[in-house]
RNA sequence: GGGCGGGUAGCUCAGCGGUAGAGCGCUGGCCUUACAAGCCGGAUGUCGCAGGUUCAAACCCUGUCCCGCCCA
């Protein structure tokens, strides 16, 4: 490096850490060398590595569930990448029938216009222009995370290649008699005017109603019977009352008529062992079969007429006699008002119920007898079921099995059709006298009365063919030979149902072949006080205002719209209380710092509570890398790269041992967490090592060794392990925080066979380091001493610039030899000038104090001069203290060793130890009672 | 009603049979020429409750109480 460069590299990382600016530098690189680009080539020789990237709605904007999931994809396909596999993340974007169609529809709203003002072509053609113009956010944001799909793939589920797909699997799950239409009771959402799947209807429990009790009079008698409800407008419904057959009160009514008080109709009482529970309410029960499921079942069993009161709208349709027309909300009063007139109420009571509830609308959603599409799930369910079992594919966290054998045993077939205009058309044609064709274009025989389904497909329905139509199905191309079946299907355990198990069932069905061999399920992301993320509750946070950075009044401006200031502020710091702390906002973490944060919760939680807290954490660990590569460039001057070979370089000196031994196990525990979907421990341990043993021991350590500028053997050597544990532990982190390692790696000495972004790897592997137990035992043992001597210089308040007299004694002669070679690191390290290492029998020098130190070589004395420096009071206080914990410890360890059945049964080894441990504790406890009795010589 | 999680330091969470851990917070001392976004120390827990198994239990079993989610 000529003087000019070198002065430019200096004062380009002499500036502060600042995420922002190093962020926005790398994105475009990776793309322009094609970092994420997988190869479907069929000469390319590298295993694959394929996950299918959930495809986020269209309408969607990032927010944390999105960024969890994209972190945690993201690490694990970076770092099959750096393994050397082809890996593939295959992004896309759902068109998200129901949710788009509601966004457009709002839009057209405010024109004052609705859907069927402009008709349907109009519709769907503005729903693709809403898209052109504003689907693509979440892509972009997905990039200021840094994720790395091959973007070129990217595929739309209305896109014509997967609309071929959707249409070919219909057309053969029709033929195969597995697709059918049948009139059923289905869920209908009035407000989106739609069929809904069981799966789309939210139960919402705990809801405040009313539980309302009526009289039907027995016709021609007067008797009465009372029965209860929830929702008095359906009786307007009701085509019988149901009692239980044993039930001695009503016995005498057995097949009697009752009269409906408005409509002219006369309904049965009908006896019933399943819907009637005696012991609830009247024990009686109105039966309304085409208005609720018990009830429809309870009428097939008893051939009841099925009345549909609603309209499509959810107004009461004709057969609601004097209550047509009204919406049902008003007519539930109204008939509640009109039995009451008619002396038939016989009053109510609070009751707590469960509501179901549209997914997308929130709506209450009504059982309705309509006609449908529906999917038999059954054989395809077993397949699914069985795959599980056999192993094929395997769930992670395990736990979830359970729920996946539950949903997929118990699976009703699918009512797939939707009554939206956007989405998938059904390939079926219906002729003049009710005919049906199903085809995958219109057939040529059929005449213009022959008019296609107005119905689309549910939005699921695409998605479950999701691993095999982006990557060509139903044409056999390369990258379907190459990336079918993938490797993991990560997502949130929320979808388990709606698509997971669906893409296990279609991808078995359409390509005799699980679709993926592990399915990984991450928890969902939750604030800092465990509540979920919503609007209402002014908690949401939009992960790019933690990249960037924003003031929290910016913030709740968002989240509670038109809300008092003071009171959105005032929920967020209750959601958040860390950040509450934090002053009046975010500053700008950093992607590196969110995708580390989100990486460290074991993705098994099922809720992952945000802790702003621990995002500033993460960015101050960003800054500890920084500085560390500062650091560590400056004593790296001059260098030569090519003493770095790609692996562990030889090393003789016992720190430069031990850093390589230290990082091979590292190395060894992050691939175990990546490969286990622990990606939690992985971060965890290269934090820890990066920190704690890198920076707090292996640079300090190091320090005066690569300052001397004598030069010498042990400095080139230190020099190259420095070079390459750097080189090594950036590769390790860049998985999980790829931007500030793929800057300091651009500068940063490493071995000429690397490629031009440390994205191409290799990810560190057991070689990087080297084994050597030793060098870690004797580690510990160093360490001890030094913090004994530093707790001692600490706990007397001594001035960090005193320099104390050190003696470390012991009779061990490996002991010995161990810390003699390590004195000039103990000198310094402790801060003091002459250390000495003797045996225990050495004379004692007036006013020392002493500690103990067990070790795997016996006990090791630490005695530290202090005579001048403290006082007699101090010392023994701090006697006290160490005697206090010394005699809890003792007691424990004594316990054990006096009990016989221990001694029998535990273990040899765990036996030993716990003798040793013993005699140790009793060596310190002897050299501490020694201390206070020497005390006097410190002096007042 | 059935199922699945969780209840461990003030907070967010690891640990899941052999002497209780991390981060943040708290606290004492330090502006030690990489980093005060830092360094060196320290304090803090009847591991929800009650039984049981075991030489040994935060960890396994049983019961129980809270909290959350899913299914009906």
């Amino acid at each position: 490096m000529n003087d000019a460069k070198k002065e430019a590299a200096k004062t380009d990382l002499d500036r502060p850490y600042d995420p922002r600016e190093v962020e926005e530098r790398w994105y475009a690189f990776w793309e322009k060398e094609g970092v994420f680009e997988a190869s479907d080539d069929p000469a390319d020789t590298r295993e694959p590595y394929v996950i299918p990237m959930p495809p986020p709605n269209v309408t969607g904007s990032l927010h944390m569930g999105h960024a969890l999931m994209t972190t945690l994809e993201d690490v694990l396909i970076r770092w099959e990448r750096m393994r050397g596999k082809n890996a593939l993340w295959l992004p896309g974007i759902d068109h998200a029938g129901i949710a788009t169609q509601i966004v457009v529809e709002r839009q057209l709203a405010r024109e004052g216009k609705t859907r069927h003002d402009i008709g349907r072509e109009a519709f769907v053609e503005r729903v693709w222009k809403w898209k052109a113009e504003s689907g693509g956010t979440i892509t972009k944001q997905q990039r200021v995370l840094g994720a790395s799909p091959d973007w070129r793939r990217t595929k739309f589920t209305m896109d014509p290649d997967l609309c071929v797909a959707v249409t070919e699997a219909f057309v053969r799950l029709y033929e195969a008699g597995l697709i059918y239409r049948a009139t059923r009771l289905i869920n209908w959402c009035p407000e989106c005017q739609t069929a809904l799947s069981d799966l789309e209807v939210e139960n919402e429990e705990g809801a405040n109603g009313e539980l309302f009790q009526f009289a039907y009079k027995v016709d021609g008698s007067d008797e009465e019977i009372v029965v209860a409800t929830t929702r008095p407008e359906t009786m307007l419904g009701d085509t019988a009352v149901a009692v239980h057959p044993d039930d001695e009160r009503y016995k005498h009514l057995h097949g009697k008529m009752l009269v409906h008080p408005f409509v002219d109709r006369k309904i049965p009482i009908i006896t019933d062992a399943i819907l009637v529970d005696p012991k609830f309410g009247t024990g009686a029960v109105k039966v309304t079969p085409a208005h609720d499921f018990n009830d429809f079942a309870t009428g097939k069993r008893h051939g009841l007429q099925e009345i549909n009161i609603l309209n499509l709208d959810g107004t009461l349709n004709e057969q609601a006699g004097p209550f047509a027309g009204m919406d049902r909300k008003k007519a539930r009063s109204a008939v509640k008002k009109a039995l009451e007139e008619k002396g038939l109420a016989r009053g109510s009571k609070p009751h707590v119920l469960t509501l179901p509830r549209c997914q997308r609308s929130g709506g209450v959603v009504e059982p309705m007898i309509s006609t449908q599409w529906f999917c038999n799930m059954k054989e395809m369910a077993a397949e699914a079921l069985k795959a599980v079992h056999e192993g094929r594919t395997k769930i992670v966290p395990e736990e979830w099995v359970k729920t996946y054998d539950h949903f997929l045993t118990n699976i009703q077939d699918w009512c797939i059709s939707r009554q939206l205009w956007w989405g998938h058309p059904i390939p079926a044609w219906h002729g003049p006298n009710g005919e049906i064709r199903v085809a995958r274009t219109k057939p040529a025989d059929l005449g213009p009365e022959w008019v296609q389904d107005p119905d689309v497909l549910d939005t699921w329905f695409s998605s479950a063919l999701w691993p095999f139509s982006t990557l060509g199905w139903p044409n056999e191309t390369p990258a379907l030979k190459k990336f079918y079946p993938a490797s993991d299907l990560e997502t949130g355990y929320d979808i388990l149902f709606f698509w997971v198990a669906r893409m296990m069932m279609f991808g078995l069905y359409f390509m005799k072949e699980v679709p993926f061999r592990r399915i990984l399920l991450h928890g969902m992301v939750v604030d800092e006080t465990g509540d979920k993320m919503s609007k209402v509750k002014g908690n949401v946070i939009d992960p790019l205002d933690l990249i960037y950075g924003t003031t929290f009044t910016e913030m709740v401006k968002k989240t509670l719209p038109g809300a008092p200031e003071q009171e959105a502020l005032a929920k967020f710091k209750k959601a958040y209380p860390s950040a509450a702390a934090m002053g009046n906002g975010f500053p700008a973490f950093g992607a590196d710092a969110l995708r580390f944060t989100l990486a460290t919760y074991p993705p098994s939680n099922k809720r992952i509570a945000l802790a702003p807290k621990r995002i500033e954490g993460y960015r101050h660990f960003a800054n500890k890398i920084w500085n560390a590569t500062r650091l560590a460039l400056s004593q790296l001057e001059g260098f030569d790269a090519k003493v770095l070979t790609g692996s562990a370089p030889e090393a003789k000196a016992w720190f430069n041992r031990w850093i390589l031994a230290q990082l091979r196990k590292t190395i060894a525990v992050a691939n175990e967490g990546l490969a286990e979907f622990r990606i939690d421990e992985a971060a965890n341990e290269s934090y820890r090592f990066f920190w704690y043993d890198f920076c707090d021991w292996y640079l300090e350590i190091t320090k005066p060794i690569l300052r001397d500028e004598s030069g010498g053997e042990q400095k080139e050597e230190t020099r190259a392990v420095l070079a390459h544990v750097l080189e090594t532990s950036l590769r390790l982190i860049h998985p999980l925080m790829p931007f500030i390692t793929e800057e300091l790696w651009q500068r940063v000495p490493r071995p000429a066979s690397r490629r031009s972004s440390i994205a191409f790897g290799p990810y560190p592997q057991e070689s990087d380091g080297i084994e050597d137990e030793a060098a870690l035992a004797d580690m510990e043992t160093f360490k001890a001493v030094v913090s004994a001597a530093r707790t001692i210089r600490s706990e007397h308040e001594i001035d960090p610039k005193a320099d104390v007299a050190l003696s470390i004694r012991t009779d061990d002669a490996s002991a010995r030899a161990l810390l003699e070679e390590r004195l000039s690191s103990i000198a310094l390290l402790v801060k003091s000038k002459s250390p000495v290492i003797e045996g225990t029998s050495a004379p004692r020098t007036a006013g020392t104090t002493t500690s103990v130190v067990p070790s795997a070589r016996g006990p090791i004395e630490v005695h530290v001069g202090l005579k001048g420096l403290v006082t007699k009071a101090k010392e023994l206080q701090r006697i006290d203290r160490e005697m206090k914990r010394i005699d809890k410890d003792l007691a424990a360890v004594e316990k054990k060793m006096s009990s016989k059945g221990f001694l029998e049964r535990a273990p040899k080894e765990v036996v030993e130890e716990t003798n040793a441990m013993k005699q140790q504790l009793l060596e310190a406890k002897k050299r501490l009672e020694e201390a206070r009795r020497l005390a006097d010589e410190l002096g007042d």
